[in-house]
Parts: structure tokens; C-alpha cells; sequence
DNA sequence: ATGAAAGCGCTAACAG
DNA sequence: CTGTTAGCGCTTTCAT
């Protein structure tokens, strides 16, 4: 048996084909097919007629093994399961194919060996370039060694120190300090952040990772502006109780002096505040205010309707794809680092600060 | 300048490179790294060093072209950041990875010219085989096209009558006759549906697709078991209300004899009746007893937690992804249809019935 | 068990 | 503007 001729009456047509068809070249045919050099308008109408009448489609396995470009692009996140990354790989697949290039998507649970061995099989894959929110802080050589091997690499969502790639990021610093000002500015003083510690969910429970750093800083700076110097004691980063959000959550509502506001670093955590706050009769927002990270959906239809930071989530992913492309189409300019801003939705969950027994 | 053979130290090697460094000809060289055919075993064991010492990595691009196979599959879905498609699509690339395929990920929103468009190029790429959440039950000649034409499909989540490829869907009918039937068992006669119609908040206002029939029909069989032979009061197929669940579920539990319970055909639904129901001063599950499809973050997070029927969606995606493959490495059996049971997580959203003015 | 040679479908130098 | 000629990197008969 022979391997990949098609038996039956509809072998594929190839070029050979299509030219003899049209009673030329098997370049000029490429040439009018693939629309390159110069080729009579005559000619090129009578390939494109023969093409189409043999209903010719262009073997692109064939074309990438010379160009040297597939015009497929991976994208290596966490967990396509968490919304976060669920809309970023919505924008990256819908700017990836408004630009002519298809996606090969690939999970890592924040595992950098997980990463590394997609790395590398998105690489045999010929991917054109790679868009990856790293794992890892540290453990990154394989993406400097792709990029400068020719498969340039974007970094989502996350920066990472000393690693000079593109990037595409939100204002994390910014945002929190923005939702903190609120909550400052309407009198709150007992102000905490709850978080569970690392980049949306991570596992790891020592690297807060960029996003997790920077919303701290954010934090701390608002709280710092507003003459609050001891900016710790209402900062709970979770690693404790098995990384619970609602015990965490209960812990903190449940001490001596419990904070009046509370701003949640995601919406898992938002959720777990949510349910503390209930299980201890405390009302939102009467007895306690609550910002939270993400836009998601139960933030708008849940009553009272939760405040949140909202994070651009599609452009995120589409603005990395477009970075991605300026460097497989040549680009060469130094490493830029996109700051994409967020919008704080105001909605019900935030009041003015009041005394608590 | 030459267009693919990289400059710089670095040019990847190549079986020629390989064989050279081996002292044996590319053909022995391609066996052994292959395995297939036969290499002796100290040859075997020179390439194995040699591809080791020069770092050679094959080129997939290459050997697709022979193979005629890419290891690669396509999902064509509606819409990623659908949570059940989120976690369907987890399901498909992990289950993928694990028998070493890479998958290309698109997205239709339901549009069935666009599912035209990914099937096409997804071919174009060569992918191995296809799975696919048909968005319309009619238009689906690309389907059996791709299928006869060598590049086999599976249906996922929706069944199309006439079509028979293989399918992976979920008991939708059991499911939905199982939470209506233990509204009954506590005494509830009137029971509502609430949907968005159409598959998971689909934009067509028509076609409930054959998930949602599937539901409609599960609930109205449990009905005419009890007796109920009006099964049509409190079925509502949200065509109306500009497809807002929350204003839909206002209009029913406002109405003069309002259901006593609501079963919600998906999660968004749900958050609607939900809001709707505190709008309106009704306490769940006091007032109101509610059920929702989909096991959500939310559903297990808010108070009461809301009782579900929870989809084996990561199962479902493995599952296509099994017997597609099964078909990629030859299968000729006939049509498969897998039906997945789902489970009813009991929880605090459901009481027994009681009067209401 | 191994090597020589053919070829997958396409593009890209280079002549004309 | 067009055709001829080489390959891309790999697998696979077919001899040996």
C-alpha cells in the first residue's frame, strides 16, 4: 500500500496538476497560486480557473518545510479552565486568526517541567512563535533558548526579571492601589487584602510571582499614602489552611479587630470572603466592604452586586499575539513591555466605613 | 539569502548529520531513530549517540509530509471561555498530550459559517482528525466531507440525527427528568424550566439544539410520570427579554401562580433566577427551591450552595478525543455513541414545598 | 542488516 | 514573464 497517495477517485490535486491544467509551469502555477514574482494576468486567471475547477487546496505541510513558517502559533498557559486564562485564549485565538495563523494550545498547572516539555514539543511542531505565562521566575532557560533559536517567545500576564522578552501585562501595581484609594476614601482604615498567594490560583506556595508582588506593593502603597504604616497585619497571603479561601476569609473576619473592607486578589478568594462574611452574619457592604480582581460572571448577578477591578482579559491575549507577530514577520526592535490598564466597575459591595463592635 | 537554512552556529541537524557521525547511511539512520525496520543493535546504538551528541530533534514537518499523520487535532468549539466548554477543552488537550497529539483550538460562537471556515483550514494544517460541537444540526456537509475525506470527526456534546459519526454526549434527558423528579418527591407540582434555549447560551433563538431538547423533554417526561399532563405553563425558552435570564425569571416568579421550584438549563440561568428571586424577596430555598446544570465555582461557594447536575465535562472531552483517535489509527467499526451520566450533587437549594400567597 | 535512490508537494534560484 | 533545475528533511521501496 502505498502511504499517502490517496487511493479512490479524489486524490488531491497538486501544483503539477493544477499546471498542466493550465497548460503552464509548475512555477508559474505556484507563482499565481501563491501570489509572489511576476506572473501575465492571463496566465494567473487560467491557473486560478484550473485551480478552482480541480478544486486545488494547497498542501501547507509542504510549503512550511521551505518557507520555514507554519503560521501556527502556541500558546502555553496555566490552566485553560481558570476564566482568567479561558478569555486571554479567547483573544489570542481570535487575533491569531483575524491575522491568518492558527493556535496549538498547551496547559501547564503552573509546572515548570510541564512548560519546558511544551516548549519543546510546540517547537518540534514548528511553531512560528510562542506565547507562554511562565511558571516560573527562575527556571526559564528554555525560553530564552527559544527565542534566540529563532521561535520568539511573548510573556503573558506575567514579567519576569531579567528575562528580556516582549510582554504583555496589566497594571497590577496600579489597579490595586486604585481599589485600596476607594476604600480609603470613603473611610476605611482596617483595610485587608486576601490573596492565595501566587499567580491565579497557583500551587506554588512560596513565589507570589509578578501579578501576586505587584498587587501587594499596590496595596501597601495606598495604604502607605494614607499615613497607615503598618501595612501587614490585615495582608493574608493564604499559604495557610490548605489554601482555602473561606477559612482563610473566616480567620480574618473572625479576629479581634477585623477589618471593615477587604480586597480580594481573585474571584475564588471574592467567593470564599463572600461566604465568611455570611456564615458570620456580617453584611455586604453595610458591615464590610468588598473590591475584588476579575470581572466574572456571578460578580454582576449576584445581590449585593460585587465592586471588582475588571482586567482586559481578551486584549491581553490579542496584544501578545500581535507582539508575537511583529517578531516572526522580522521584527527586530528591543524587547517591549505592554502595560495594558484595567477598569475598576463600581457596583453595590462598597460603603462608607463604619464602627464594628 | 537563503531562506531556511538557519545561519549561525547553531543549524539543527539532520538525519544526513546523524548518519555522517554515525558512520552509517541515512536510511539505517532513519530506522533506527524510527524504529521500525531493521537495524542492528550496535548501529541502533551509534545513531542513538550521535542524534544525542548533536542535539538532533526531527522535523516533524518532514515526516507529516510522508506519514501523511501530524499527530495534531483539531477542536472546533463554540466558545472557549464557556466554562463547559473551558473544561471540555481541558479535558481534550490533556487526554491529547497524553497519547501524543497536540491539539489546534477554534472558536465558532455558534456560527456555522465560521465552523465552515475552521474545518477548512484546520484540514488545510492537516490535522489528524476533528471534534466538533456542531453548531447547527443541518448544516453539516463539511462534517461528512471531512470524515469520508480521510479526516475523521467526532461530535461532541450534540447529537445531529441523520449524521453518523461517532458522538460523546451527556445523558441530557436523565439528567433533567432526575432533578425534576426529586423536586416532586418533595412535594413541588410547580416546577418551572428556565432556558436560554438553544446549546449553552447559544445566539440562534430557534434551534434548541439537541442538548436543550433533551433537557426540555427530560423535564417534561418527569412531569407527565407525576401526573402533571400541563407540561408547557412553566417552561420558559427565553426568546424573549433580549436573552437576560434575570429579567425572563422576574417575569415568571411575578406571576400570578409562580413556580414553587426552577430547574436552570445552565449556570448563567441560574444566577439569574437567583437574582431575580432576591429581588423579589424570596428566600432560597424557603420560598423557592432551585437546581441548575453545571457545577460552577460559584454554585458550591454562595449561600445557600446550590444543588446541581454536574457534567463529566473533562470526561467528555478525553472521551472524543479516545475515539477519534481510535479512528485516526484506522477503526472501521461503526458509528459509536457514547452517553455520559452526569451526577446531582445535592446541596442547600432545595426544600420541600410549602404554600405561597 | 544495510545502502542507494526515489519522491512527498512545494518554492526559489537562475537562466532564458 | 516564464520554464528548468534543485532542493527542504524525511521515509521507503528495492537491491545488495
Amino acid at each position: 500500500m502505498t502511504t499517502n497517495r490517496r487511493s479512490g477517485p479524489h486524490r488531491p490535486a497538486t501544483i503539477p496538476d493544477v499546471a498542466r491544467e493550465a497548460g503552464v509551469s509548475r512555477s508559474t502555477a505556484s507563482r499565481a497560486l501563491a501570489d509572489y514574482g511576476s506572473v501575465s494576468p492571463e496566465a494567473r486567471e487560467r491557473v486560478r480557473a484550473a485551480a478552482q475547477k480541480l478544486g486545488y487546496r494547497p498542501n501547507q505541510l509542504a510549503r512550511s518545510m521551505i518557507t520555514g513558517r507554519t503560521h501556527t502559533l502556541g500558546a502555553v498557559v496555566a490552566d485553560i479552565q481558570n476564566p482568567f486564562f479561558a478569555g486571554v485564549t479567547r483573544g489570542i485565538t481570535d487575533a491569531a486568526r483575524a491575522a491568518g495563523y492558527q493556535v496549538l494550545l498547551a496547559n501547564t498547572d503552573e509546572d515548570p517541567a510541564a512548560e519546558r516539555a511544551a516548549v519543546k514539543t510546540l517547537r518540534d511542531r514548528h511553531v512560528d512563535g510562542l506565547i507562554v505565562s511562565p511558571a516560573s521566575t527562575t527556571d526559564t532557560a528554555h525560553l530564552t533558548a527559544a527565542h534566540t533559536g529563532g521561535c520568539p517567545v511573548v510573556l503573558l500576564d506575567r514579567r519576569v526579571p531579567r528575562l528580556d522578552l516582549d510582554s504583555v501585562t496589566v497594571d497590577n501595581h496600579g489597579a490595586a492601589q486604585d481599589a485600596v484609594r476607594r476604600l480609603l476614601a470613603v473611610g476605611h482604615r482596617r483595610i485587608a487584602l486576601v490573596s492565595l498567594v501566587g499567580n491565579d490560583a497557583a500551587d506554588d506556595p512560596v513565589d507570589p510571582g509578578s501579578t501576586g508582588l505587584a498587587r501587594m506593593a499596590g496595596y501597601r502603597a495606598a495604604l502607605r499614602e494614607a499615613g497607615i504604616d503598618d501595612t501587614g497585619t490585615y495582608l493574608r497571603t493564604g499559604a495557610f489552611h490548605g489554601q482555602d479561601p473561606a477559612l482563610l476569609a473566616r480567620d480574618l473576619l473572625d479576629s479581634p479587630a477585623p477589618p471593615t473592607a477587604v480586597f480580594a486578589t481573585d474571584s475564588l478568594v471574592a467567593l470564599g470572603v463572600l461566604s465568611a462574611a455570611r456564615e458570620l452574619s456580617l453584611r455586604v457592604p453595610e458591615d464590610l466592604s468588598v473590591i475584588t480582581f476579575d470581572d466574572t460572571d456571578w460578580a454582576r448577578a449576584v445581590r449585593p452586586r460585587i465592586s471588582v477591578v475588571a482586567q482586559p482579559v481578551q486584549e491581553l491575549g490579542a496584544q501578545a499575539v500581535r507582539a508575537l507577530i511583529a517578531r516572526v514577520e522580522g521584527g527586530t526592535h528591543p524587547p517591549e513591555h505592554t502595560t495594558l490598564p484595567t477598569e475598576f466597575i463600581e457596583r453595590e459591595s462598597v460603603a462608607r466605613a463604619r464602627n464594628r463592635a
